[in-house]
DNA sequence: TGCAAATATGAACAGTCATTCATATAATAA
DNA sequence: TTATTATATGAATGACTGTTCATATTTGCA
């Protein structure tokens, strides 16, 4: 396969992910605010009462946003921290926001 | 409805339509390059030969890309030229593309 | 040990969507 | 008009995936 080839297959499954609402819900909990760099820290209980969701479905969410490096993991006990894996992560979310937000919507 | 969800909704929306190989491919072909900020202009059919996809399929994905802001469109005579839309567009590809070749795959 | 808290997992279902095929529309030229 | 080129559209289908529910695993503590 053509690196070009390659790179696309690893941008749509990248895309994918986080082409989602409840895994957008989640990775803007991990982000302090747009325009911080601050390093924020969640467990999985606090992330579902935060979003609403329920305990199982952000567990299976956050499995999918570790797979895809999203986000990053720290153990303490029996709890487990979720965390923004990098930087590009932020400038996706970031990036995407102000596309949405510049639009004229009907 | 809160600005925040609002939001989500509209990136979950975005996202979802970068997240597909077909689109990719067409959006990579609107791209000179990574590093290249010249507009590219190209009508259905070279698109349909460049990428190796149907009339159709391409047709109804620029459709699609259009519907979602990512593509902006030029008439003249029974041609209709495509080009990129603005550049959130070249931006999200860009990062996208850094963030999935830093990766270690295996 | 046994219990409770935190998280993960597997199966099942419902809804979504990319692709194909056949056809329709629009514009130009002869 | 008719023919040709360029593009769009609608229906049908097969595959994928987000969510829920029930259950399993792991860790810490009494």
């Amino acid at each position: 396969m053509k690196t070009e080839e390659i790179a696309i297959s690893k941008m749509e499954e990248t895309l994918k992910i986080a082409a989602d609402k409840t895994r957008l819900k989640i990775l803007f909990t991990l982000l302090c605010g747009l325009d911080c760099d601050e390093e924020v820290e969640k467990c999985v209980n606090d992330i579902a009462l935060e979003i609403g969701a329920s305990q199982s479905l952000v567990s299976h969410q956050l499995k999918v946003l570790k797979e895809g490096d999203f986000v990053k993991t720290r153990k303490e006990g029996t709890k487990i921290y979720y965390s923004l894996a990098d930087e590009h992560v932020r400038q996706i979310i970031k990036i995407t926001y102000e596309h949405v937000m510049e639009k004229d919507y009907d």
